[in-house]
DNA sequence: TTGAAAGCGCTAACAG
DNA sequence: CTGTTAGCGCTTTCAA
């Protein structure tokens, strides 16, 4: 039944030929003759040689042909594009990706890299959910070169795959100002996220410039899933003088939103943060990007660390469009 | 700068045991005197010892704690909620997902297979996208566990865990007979895929008793994207006598098909099948199940094969159910 | 152009 | 309870 896979050794006294022979032959190395190549290559297709990656990796120094990869949830749109987009940038170059969900939780996060690394893995791409990125940047200088996607850490200086989110966040309100809205609204996730801030920066930076000190008084954070986002939308529309307009800062939540705002005669306008699959049936005006890049150029920037550059550290920023559509509606009349 | 991770050798010279000591306190194996493991385990502390998976894995026989996941992309919702409940199922007998797409294409998906077994997994999760399982079986006899998920291979006798496709469709179909639907289209993948099969079989089977041989006259079989469904909807629309509802047979095809429809005034009924985000929010009638479930099943069919479990294949089938909303509207009671 | 020897880090097997 | 020995499959010296 299961006869096990010959090795590099059988293939050598196949062909009877030294192991180091075979070595060469199989990883394409020169100063082989024709003609033993020629044997060794009949030997291991006969036998049905396979070269052990275990044993190849294993070696000295070795690290494996594995990324790994950690996001909160590999089910959300989001971080499977960036999946994607990592994936096959490391296609070619002959990498696999280990792939893990952190849950969001940092104690879940550091078990994962510890285990990667266990792992040997050559390299780590991580939208982390932890503050605290002393493990990571340990690694980092034991030898693992780590790329932070999505949130940049503040406690360390490492490269990071960002997108311009306070920038993203500006196009979104000073359109929906344009459009005559003052009473804009922001249902958003937990304070503690970096990328969280930066758009709540850009919201305050244009609406303040708007409706001044008054900025803060429709800003609902702390949803950090489908259900908190609707309650919390729930809540603005509950208010004496809700919003006329509301903005997400993440797929999830404008999901959350849309759950209550579907079907209602007085929907306020909508902008959300992230495109999605349906954003163009719905007509959901958004702030648009390509997670599929993100993880593309992370990919490559660890390349990059894993070829030996050992430039300082680099910060790219992804650009962010917004994409508007019929959500955020006709110009608002209605007296304040 | 790069000091490099201690070996277990390292320890045992730290604390003064063998290395096999240092094996059986960092293993928690029994019998080691409670203060040697205590010096042991202050020693690795010190050092920062972090046993090599490689090394440990790679040893005579030993596999990789590493389970292989095959899927079409890893960004479609269908199979990525596939890889969340393998995963969950898998962490806590410590196994990690090694997760790669074929791009439903069986060159790559063979490259896939090839690169995964000479890494050693433990087991093989596969969404195939190839006909012929010559390859897999074959590693399959050679030790390494296969189960297929949502396609059931003809070729081999192997574990497979499906949905209830037949039985799926014909609920969808009977629900839109019963409000009185007779010309109803339906937009389907790719003939090879048995999935599809599955369900075009589920459809004829409720519209033959319905319309008699004139089951076939709407159906589109083909699309493989979303560009593809939403031509083929396109083209059921500008029929003669165009359908008064229309089924799609996945979610990509449901996205097309949206796409199509969304504000015609005389857009047909929809009934999708798998459910997706916003089904609800859209109102859209869905053959809904749970694709966590399948990674789930999947894996814990898979985990019990490394066990040893060598008991015939077993074939595990999803339930499936009809999720009515909107789209699937009010009793037609115009004449044919 | 080819080969021999050594060793990666760990754990079974077998003593003590 | 603890230690010794051997070896997993491969590649890197170094030598022929």
């Amino acid at each position: 039944m299961s006869n096990p896979r010959p090795t590099l050794q059988a293939v050598a006294e196949r062909s009877g030929v030294s192991m180091k022979t075979v070595s060469r032959v199989v990883n394409g190395e020169r100063y082989v003759a024709a003609d033993t190549a020629a044997r060794v290559l009949a030997a291991a297709e006969e036998l049905g040689f396979r070269p052990n990656a275990l044993a190849r990796e294993f070696r000295a120094g070795a690290r494996s042909a594995t990324i790994g990869l950690i996001t909160g949830d590999v089910a959300n749109p989001f971080y499977s594009r960036i999946a994607r987009g990592a994936e096959h940038a490391l296609r070619d170059p002959g990498y696999s990706l280990l792939s893990a969900s952190n849950d969001e939780e940092p104690a879940r996060e550091r078990t994962l890299v510890t285990q990667l690394v266990d792992r040997r893995v050559s390299g780590l791409l991580v939208v982390s959910a932890d503050d605290d990125h002393a493990q990571l940047d340990e690694e980092r200088r034991r030898g693992t070169p780590v790329v932070f996607l999505d949130r940049a850490p503040t406690d360390v200086d490492a490269d990071t795959v960002v997108l311009d989110n306070a920038d993203g966040m500006r196009q979104a309100v000073g359109h929906l100002l344009e459009r005559g809205h003052r009473r804009i609204g922001l249902v958003g996730d937990l304070s503690r996220l970096s990328t969280h801030r930066e758009r709540i920066d850009g919201f305050r930076d244009v609406m303040r410039q708007a409706v001044g000190g008054d900025w803060e008084r429709y800003v609902r954070s702390g949803s950090h899933d489908v259900r908190a986002a609707a309650e919390a939308t729930t809540s603005l529309l509950a208010e004496a003088d809700p919003p006329t307009a509301i903005v997400t800062t993440n797929n999830r939540i404008t999901t959350g939103a849309l759950g209550v705002l579907a079907g209602r005669p007085d929907a306020p306008a909508l902008v959300g943060f992230d495109d999605f699959d349906l954003a163009d049936v719905l007509g959901i005006t958004v702030v648009a990007h390509d997670p599929d890049e993100m993880g593309r150029v992370g990919a490559e920037e660890l390349l990059a660390r894993i070829g030996g550059d050992d430039a300082p550290a680099r910060h790219h920023v992804l650009p962010v469009r917004l994409v508007v559509r019929r959500s955020s509606g006709a110009p608002v009349t209605t007296a304040s």
